[in-house]
DNA sequence: TAATAGTTTCAATAATTTCTGAATCTTGCT
DNA sequence: AGCAAGATTCAGAAATTATTGAAACTATTA
């Protein structure tokens, strides 16, 4: 029976998604849901992802209240239909795009703020003191707002663009 | 007295650290024990590491270990010395190189693998069956696939080089 | 080789994170 | 307003992950 492949396809890749996911401090429902509706055709309804993903009723709620809050899933009305639709942007690289804008924001910016004051108190100290520390933090420092710049610079460029860009500075092939 | 000022700002950052560490994976000791090595003059001791950080022998022993399989610290004799040091690469681009290769080897690779083989048993369904869940992990796989060919070329730049680069690219200021 | 400084291991426990499901809330239909 | 379909919330339970600490191990020195 062929749909049984693409049914061990879906769970395969459901599953691999999912464990990605907590690597990455996602937690394992909110990426399967993810994988899920992003090789669905059409948006899903929380009960249809429940039974797929066996999961309760109000796992499937918050996660997708999270993932919403992501900026990567989106509620979809049918008109006339009572219950809610979900579906995630298909785009692949917009949808990097995105994950990449609100990891820079939760995670980069605030460390930048934090090593900006840390290196502004060690400055208030007498020049010779902690002068390690304070060449380390600054090193740090600087690594990050030239990532953060580059970050920017990047997300202004339209996704094609950038492959192209990358395409010539590098010369690789297909 | 000036020294309490240089030790709020390492408990600052080594917490700081710790934090962003367990967003991304990486339990928190871990990420502590790097971030105290990191802006540390001098390697230190399983022993000077627990005192900083007032954990556990055993936690310090263990965290220590995975981030040598990391591969981003590693440990220092001091001769005619008993006990062991320990040191962290000290080079921001280096390090991170050094993480961005072992999460590539780690989670992009064996994702790779994974959209491949799901990628190739949808291709063993008449051409029909499947048709928008092929496409989505198509493009799924290329994406990771040129986004691994990126970094490689990445990273046979020299670091320098790498900024020139990316100046040249944006021009932007500093 | 025995004593000991130092390190590693791992079973037990603690802390944290995720998930469940019943109660509550919301919305829209009659 | 009353009813019902659907969604959300959140306290408690379950699962997972991190940490402790005591025992075992590994040099090194005398």
């Amino acid at each position: 029976m062929v749909t049984n492949d693409l049914e061990s396809v879906k769970e395969n890749f459901i599953l691999h998604w999912g464990e990605m996911g907590s690597l990455w401090g996602i937690n394992r429902t909110m990426a399967q849901i993810h994988a899920l509706l992003f090789i669905s055709p059409e948006p899903l309804s929380a009960n249809a992802i429940m039974d797929e993903l066996k999961t309760s009723r109000g796992n499937v709620s918050m996660a997708l209240r999270e993932l919403i809050a992501w900026g990567i899933v989106s509620r979809v009305h049918k008109k006339g239909e009572r219950r809610e639709y979900y579906s995630t942007e298909k785009e692949v690289w917009v949808l990097f795009r995105m994950i990449a804008r609100e990891r820079k924001k939760r995670e980069v910016d605030p460390t930048i703020e934090v090593l900006r004051h840390n290196v502004a108190k060690l400055h208030t100290l007498p020049p010779t003191e902690a002068v390690y520390e304070r060449e380390q933090l600054e090193n740090l420092l600087e690594f990050f707002e030239t990532g953060s710049k580059v970050y920017e610079e990047l997300e202004a460029q339209a996704p094609t663009s950038l492959l192209k860009l990358l395409g010539q500075m590098f010369r690789f092939r297909s």
